[in-house]
DNA sequence: AATGAATGAGTATTCATTCAT
DNA sequence: TATGAATGAATACTCATTCAT
């Protein structure tokens, strides 16, 4: 028996509050990514969400707390994708960093102008943007580590070149990717996950294996 | 005798409309970077240009059209800087080209935020969006193919490596130069010029040159 | 007993929106009455009305329409006293239609000036200018006709003289009380109902009334 | 041998500053009839008369007086257009007034909305209205005058019928005229000379002449 | 918890007027 | 006398936020 009364079964299908937040959430998303982070006004992102108006402050404290979670949630979204796996093997490991990063392209780069446009406002108060901004560089620096110990690792298992700066190379390859995402919002017929991935290419998988490991076998 | 046309010596140092619309500009550029897009305001800006608001209108349309001049000046200046310059080795012009967007970096990096925003608010009008879009994808696309040339040239010549895909290199050298400038936005720590010199070195120096050639010589 | 409804009798007297937007109009006409239109502006209009500016906004789109319908509130208002009533007797029913306009001449004079205002703003836009003219040379259009039809009625009923052309005089009885609405602007002094009445008296009512019928009793 | 130095015989035909004031106002009535008084800019104004905006401030202290000048001068010259002429006979003198009214009916109409609006501006300074509805009065006042003394002369004479109050008469005469000109803004197609004359002919000459004195002749 | 009418601070833009040339 | 660039006061309108229901 469902724990809601049974009284109320012909009532319509009752959400959960996460679900709520989530659909406003989804809702911010979308308006500002339509109409860009000033245009989203509260009204139009409670009609999107189907809720009111009061309603969105009940969930955040404010427009820029509603926002602020948004990124907040882009941000755990992106990192959990961006796990590499538990492989112990630095190849694959590494590759597994690179494909999940090529196929989340094409999402991050569809956040990407929320983003910053959050960024621009939250930056207006200096505690919010060192303190978003603190998490950011934490969350970059702990993919640059993982990425780095993964290249050394390999460097050491004679996998990977050894003549490569690892700390170099893990900190351009999240350039790249970043790269590619920044020029996708203009440039979209020539920053495609398909271009990206030929850059990762030239430019990490064939600098950091060593020659007729992976094309010679 | 003064510098000026002797004729006028006597009255104040009349500033001509070129210098008091650079003058506009640059306060608008400065306090969108303190402040960001919206609270840029008109007052602001031409408290900041020490002119009134109404020469503002004087000079710029609106709002809009104000930051985007700004951008479009922008553009205007980092492209004059990355000229590779006229040499015929191509390995200097590839040096030429890496060492501009390192010494350029920092300027581009502190124009970035201003950019993004005024994108964001051009954005909203579908044809404006278009036209700056394409302005951009094609100042891209021109460097782009500058840097493919080279380095294809520098293959035939035997001074680069025969085993890289040039367009690739190409697209993800200006891609690591953009992540930089991005990531140099809330982690400046991690992200100077001098990372950036290293990734360059590491992904772009080292991955193209013929061995011996350079580090060997 | 309270009048208001027991169940609410607590709380404060509310108002419903159709009283609140009244409240707004009128108090729309009054500001522009006494200081025209440009002078009038929404936060004066607001204070008048006891609302707040944004209050304006929830009702009227913009200051245009909601001067636009305080005038056509208006045309309702005086096309509704302007009825002559159902009489048989034509000299009963224009004597009818005169009456009414004596007696609404103060209320129309007093609103000439705003709806005169309020075609100018409206003009600017043809379209606006189209309908609004339009709506009201309709109601005049059919004003004069009631008119006509009562004279010439009167006429073949034999109680109006027959030589005079009905729809001149129908024309020129609307030009009366108009002209003397325009009058009363800048010489109320000379412009009264009391004036009014008598140039009814001598231009309509003696010309149309066959001898001896009303003078002669 | 003309006033003009022959030594300026070459350069452009200069222009006294009478035509030049009075370009000023017939630009000022123009613009205001195409855009409305706030709508016309003492920019557009300028641009119309072929002048500098300082100019107008030369002519004229203020916007507002400018266009009080525009007014009075239209003033002047209905006035000396409804100059009924010399004539002795109250008959032929009566029909030059309304001749002259139906002439003048275009020119009135056309101007009206300039003034009404300029009436509605200047009237927020209560001694400015007072100044310069007096000043209307005066002239209305006059003009009846002269209406009623033709009119009573007529009755004496014997050539008017005696049954209708002059001053009543008068006083309708005019607005009767007023009307129409007021009609004719949102109605000219039926409200135009031709109309006017119509309602002049069936309620003031038909009232006032002796029945067989101008149609039986 | 949900609603949405009411609020009023905040801002881009206009334009009459001035004054140095 | 004529010009037009510069000025800044004035105002319509927006929208985040509140709160009575």
């Amino acid at each position: 028996m469902p724990p809601s009364s049974p009284a109320r079964a012909q009532s319509p299908p009752r959400v959960g509050p996460d679900e709520k937040r989530f659909r406003i959430l989804e809702a911010a998303r979308r308006v500002c990514t339509r109409e860009g982070y000033e245009a989203a006004t509260m009204e139009a992102i409670a009609a999107e969400a189907r809720v009111s108006k009061g309603t969105l402050y009940n969930f955040f404290e404010s427009k820029e707390h509603l926002f602020l979670s948004t990124v907040l949630q882009s941000y755990d979204e992106a990192e959990a994708r961006f796990d590499g796996g538990p492989s112990e093997d630095p190849r694959v490991r590494l590759d597994g960093f690179l494909e999940a990063m090529i196929e989340s392209f094409p999402h991050v780069a569809a956040g990407m102008m929320v983003n910053l446009q959050v960024w621009a406002v939250v930056s207006r108060d200096a505690d919010s943007r060192t303190r978003m901004f603190e998490d950011l560089s934490q969350r970059y620096g702990r993919l640059g580590a993982d990425l780095e110990t993964t290249l050394s690792a390999g460097q050491r298992a004679g996998v990977f070149r050894p003549d490569f700066a690892a700390a170099a190379v893990a900190a351009g390859l999240l350039a790249v990717l970043d790269g590619y995402v920044y020029r996708s919002v203009f440039d979209p017929g020539r920053a495609g996950a398909r271009d990206l991935r030929a850059s990762f290419d030239a430019l990490i998988r064939e600098r950091v294996l060593v020659s007729g490991t992976e094309e010679g076998r």
